[in-house]
This record gives structure tokens, C-alpha cells and sequence, in this order.
DNA sequence: GCGATAATGTTGTATATGCACCATAGATTC
DNA sequence: GAATCTATGGTGCATATACAACATTATCGC
């Protein structure tokens, strides 16, 4: 309001961010579901990271690591990275004669899907354990959240 | 319920956990937050994770690399690492002669402090932006939810 | 067709994160 | 007091993540 008041102390300054940070809070919450699914996949030989691409890619279809970052988020660069161990795993391939010419669609294998498959039973405990830490209010909040980024606005 | 019956197709899995995963929405929201707070936050030469530690340490006051971990969820070999990069900044300290003598507290100091007065009305554009994304609704369930992970059910 | 522009994928660099494992230093037990 | 247990901090390793910069490849405008 006032730019020539004396600066507020630090020590309100830092109450506020400590009691209202959404990106801490964002990240608290990330580090500790993700701790949960980890343990559960664990025995899988996939990690939390690598089983949610796998689920976008399935339920996308092929697609180029562009199109993938930017329904996903995330930068071209990590998913070259991230691609490229699940490519020696198996789980994805590249689709051959896809595409106009400059882009290389990806596409999960039989053997990605027939994982994912295996390992739902974990899967539902990780979700069962994650809705006790987080009560059916905060799934449904982080859910309607997520859907919405997702699924930006429609250009009209 | 019956484990004789055939497994249910692939493609319900999928849909079940591309349409409900807790992980993957929140592990999203995390990434498409961080991004606006390291937006905000680049011209101080400090980025997300760090100023969501630094601003913990604060809260805390001298605390252990144990102690730290244990309430912002993170992996003791985690802080080793990420606390180096902020002793290099000046943004935290050793504090010398604390503790029974088998931990080594840390600190944040002055410099840490001010340059969290300095960052602050950016932090708050970036609120504001993280606001607009999730609306009133999210933010308030995330913030419920972490303040629930931040303060456990106190041992009675 | 040609030059300008835009999109794609890659690599270098820096940081974040956790697990397994280790050495050390307090704390416990007898 | 010595053996054992436990907590702390550090290292090696693997992976996730983004930004900057690059070469390649379309695509557009003319």
C-alpha cells in the first residue's frame, strides 16, 4: 500500500509464507505420496515417475515427447531422459512410420500395459494407504485440481 | 473378490488409475506449481526447494539435518546435499557449540532472513498466481492437508 | 524454390530426491 | 566398564526435473 512504511518485520513475513506457501505445500504432499507408491511398486522394478508416464501414454496413445509434455507438464528435455529407460525396459517403443516425418510418436508395448495390469493390486493399496493420509475431502480436492489442469479450457 | 475370474482388461486398469491416481495429480500439481514459484524466484538466484527450506529452518530455529527431515518429510542425505548449497549462499549456518554434541544444528542467518524480506512481494505474486490456478477451493484443501502431514496427531 | 520462422529432439549443466551402506558418536544394558 | 544398540551425518548410485543452447526439420510467405 504504503512503499515508503518501514518494511515489515521478518519475522511476520516469514509466518505468512510458512502458514500459506502453496509450492511448499505442493511439494510436502508430493514427497510423501510419492514415498507411498514407491514402496508399493517397488517390487515391479518401476517407480512412481515412470508409472505415471507410462499411464498418460496409454491413455494418450502414440504421441511425441512434445505432445506428451504439454498434457503432462513437463519439459521435453526430462522426457527425452525419462523415455529412454523405459524404452530399455521395454515398457514403450517407438512407433515406425508414425507421424508426418519430424516426430517420433512413442507407444507403450504389450509388455507396459500387461505391468501395469500385474501391479494394479499395489496400486490400490498405494491408493488405499493415500486416502487415509489425505481423507476422501483432500482426494477429491487434488482431483478436481489435477482434472483441471489437465483439461485446460477448450479454445472456443 | 474372486481370484479365479479372468483378469479384467487392461484398459479398465488404465482408466481406473489415469482417472483416480492420487500420485500422478499430485506429483502434476506439484510440478506446474513449482514452475511459477521458480518463475517468481529466479531473479534472487534461490529456487523453490530452497526457499521452502530455508523458510522451514526459520520456523524451526537451529535444528539438525535429522530434525529438519523429520518434519519436512525429506531423506537425511537429501538435507546433507541441499543444506551444502545454502551454507555456500550464506543463507544458513553451523551453529557452533549447540546441541549435546552429536548433532550440529543449523541455522538461518541474517542474510537468509533479509533476503527472504527482499523476495517476499514476488513470493506473493506467485501466491497469486497459484491461486488463480487452483482457485480458493484448492488451495484451502491443500493447505488443510499439509498442515495435517506438518502436525501429526501429538503422541497422548 | 528460398529465406524466415517455428517446432522437435538432444546434450550440457545444475539441482532435487531417496535408498543402501558406512563410520562415528551417544545411549543402554548387563 | 564393556558389549550392544541406536541415531546422526556422509557417500555412492540412480533417477527426476528444468533451463539454455544447439542441430535438424517442417512450415510459411512470397
Amino acid at each position: 500500500m504504503n512503499a515508503d512504511l518501514p518494511p515489515e518485520p521478518v519475522h511476520d513475513v516469514v509466518a505468512e509464507m510458512a502458514g500459506e506457501c502453496v509450492m511448499m505445500r505442493s511439494r510436502l504432499i508430493s514427497r510423501v505420496v510419492t514415498g507411498i507408491y514407491d514402496q508399493e511398486l517397488r517390487p515391479f522394478g518401476i517407480n512412481s515417475p515412470q508409472f505415471a508416464l507410462l499411464v498418460v501414454m496409454v491413455k494418450m496413445g502414440p504421441s511425441s515427447r512434445a505432445e506428451i509434455g504439454r498434457y503432462h507438464h513437463q519439459d521435453r528435455s526430462t522426457l527425452t531422459r525419462n523415455l529412454k529407460i523405459m524404452l530399455s525396459e521395454g515398457w514403450i517403443e517407438e512407433v515406425p512410420g508414425a507421424a508426418g516425418g519430424r516426430a517420433r510418436p512413442m507407444a507403450v508395448t504389450r509388455a507396459g500395459r500387461d505391468l501395469l495390469a500385474v501391479l494394479a493390486p499395489s496400486w490400490r493399496e498405494a491408493q488405499k494407504k493415500a486416502r487415509v493420509l489425505l481423507c476422501e475431502e483432500g482426494v477429491q480436492a487434488i482431483t478436481k485440481l489435477a482434472n483441471g489442469i489437465l483439461k485446460p479450457a477448450p479454445a472456443v
